[in-house]
DNA sequence: CTTTCATTTCAAGGATAATTGAAATATAAA
DNA sequence: TTTATATTTCAATTATCCTTGAAATGAAAG
């Protein structure tokens, strides 16, 4: 993860509209969801969930597949935990107390 | 924090002029530092920090305090921390395939 | 009280991001 | 091969963010 691809993922999560993609990806699991149905869980257009969830596959964040008509949208956990990685570790030098405020024992 | 803090946080962390600010800031420690010495840091004109700073102590990363004629600014690690835990819990339901990424155990 | 220093605020302009609706693409079904 | 379905792309509009430089504020020093 380089500090682009960080700034970019920071980006794409500062919107609500995304940030609700996460959870509804994050509750899906492995198994995904197609982009309709995201679409209706955020309650947007199909336009604007697109474009959404190009923003957030850009950066990693998610994997898109194609199965038949449907696009197949997952969150990439791993990708995600190296955001959280570099927020304690390039951002904030695995500073002790960050990690003790969110629970955290390393 | 709210859902809107952590959004406007992500908003701040996206832009690598504030990003450096974290850095410096996180490196500088509790001592904090002013204003100026942040510009400097960073390369940017007073009045461009002066806006980077206020976004990042609108959402709460930093805090500001006047000392004389100069503003000190510190890095607010449990405010950080918080952030990392909204993206652990709140956005992927604790799900542990995440924490371990980041070599989290918890 | 005037000047200097450190920083912020403001208004204007340029750049980037988000929304909208229509058209295009890709795939499957009839 | 035509039609229907799922999604993306595009162009235009609007909204938001960032930069710039000048002016204003707050606090100390002369």
């Amino acid at each position: 993860m380089t500090e682009d691809d960080a700034l970019a993922a920071f980006a794409a999560l500062s919107n609500q509209s995304r940030l609700s993609v996460i959870r509804a990806l994050v509750k899906a699991g492995p198994s995904g969801l197609p982009a309709g149905d995201i679409a209706e869980c955020i309650g947007a257009s199909p336009s604007q969930t697109s474009f959404h969830l190009s923003s957030l596959s850009a950066c990693g964040l998610i994997t898109a597949e194609r199965r038949a008509r449907q696009m197949i949208y997952r969150i990439d956990f791993q990708r995600v935990g190296e955001l959280v990685g570099f927020l304690l570790d390039d951002c904030c030098a695995a500073n002790p107390e960050v990690r003790e405020c969110c629970g955290l024992r390393r």
